[in-house]
DNA sequence: AGAGGTATTGATTTTCATTCTCATTACGGA
DNA sequence: TCCGTAATGAGAATGAAAATCAATACCTCT
């Protein structure tokens, strides 16, 4: 059995207080979606993780599954991202960073960039707006041995 | 009657050219939509252009509008965009831009930063990718008086 | 101009992710 | 333990976009 990382530990916290901050209610469906989200790595759709916690929980009911992945994204447990269009992707909430996306594969890369951080907050000043939020994606083609390589505008 | 612009007249010559350059056909309801496009300032959306181009001509199908609207994509005179979910935006294509919106109200500001633009070729590189497009949207809450102004991230 | 082979169109259906409804159940404070 | 909500799950509803398909419009070649 693995040990419950610190950070597994901190999601809890968080939904908790979240929770009772909101007159919510804990319940098993909720302690099991953040144990399989928290169980996975990278970036996952609704549906995903919905197969993935129902094989422990076969009554699960793959609404529920929505609902609690956008209470976590209100819990700052997750976060939300719209890659491709007409799917909504999550994944855990932690260090901030951008995406650098192949067009053809699918490989998804993070990255970070203080200078371009600087410069959002320069453009958004200067145009007389209060920034609240950002999404910086790059789309290339990687160089992976398997990676189709057929370039394609996003 | 309004002198057409060599802006739209460039559009209409793309056009044609995409169409011949891939075996594919002129026709009137290219040509009626291209006319309300390019007729249209900002970002549309499909059903919205649809909206538009019926008025002059009423019997015209909105599945042609769709298609037509990805024509343009392919053939460089649209672009398009995903800033809400679900929904997509069409704009001329014309000089590059990212965008800033609010929030709250809507409004979309257009910016540009070429140091953005050269610290994205600057990871893009390092990560092995060769940069083929992107996508860079702020949020943020502008100043009008008639904005909402309630900050929420996106 | 006329014919024939495609590409295109419009109406309609389908898709598919996400949201909504609502009857039933589970929490949790008193 | 009781009670008032919040939450759940099954299924229906949404809505933008794509897919179907029979009817039509283009275009090229004679
Ligand atoms: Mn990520
Ligand atoms: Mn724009
Ligand atoms: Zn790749
Ligand atoms: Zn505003």
């Amino acid at each position: 059995m693995p040990a419950p990382s610190e950070v597994a530990q901190r999601a809890h916290r968080r939904l908790s207080d979240y929770l009772s901050r909101h007159g919510l209610k804990q319940t098993r469906q909720r302690d099991a979606i953040l144990e399989s989200f928290l169980d996975t790595d990278g970036h996952i759709t609704s549906e995903e993780l919905y197969e993935r916690v129902r094989r422990e929980h076969p009554e699960m009911g793959s609404a529920t599954v929505y609902r609690t992945l956008k209470l976590f994204c209100e819990a700052g447990i997750a976060n939300a991202h719209h890659f491709r269009d007409g799917v909504t992707l999550y994944e855990r909430e932690g260090h901030h960073h951008e995406h650098l996306i192949c067009t053809d594969c699918g490989a998804i890369v993070e990255f970070e960039s203080e200078l371009v951080e600087q410069e959002q907050d320069r453009v958004a000043k200067s145009r007389g707006f209060d920034l609240v939020g950002h999404r910086h994606i790059l789309y290339g083609v990687c160089v992976r041995s398997d990676c189709p390589r057929r370039p394609e505008a996003p």
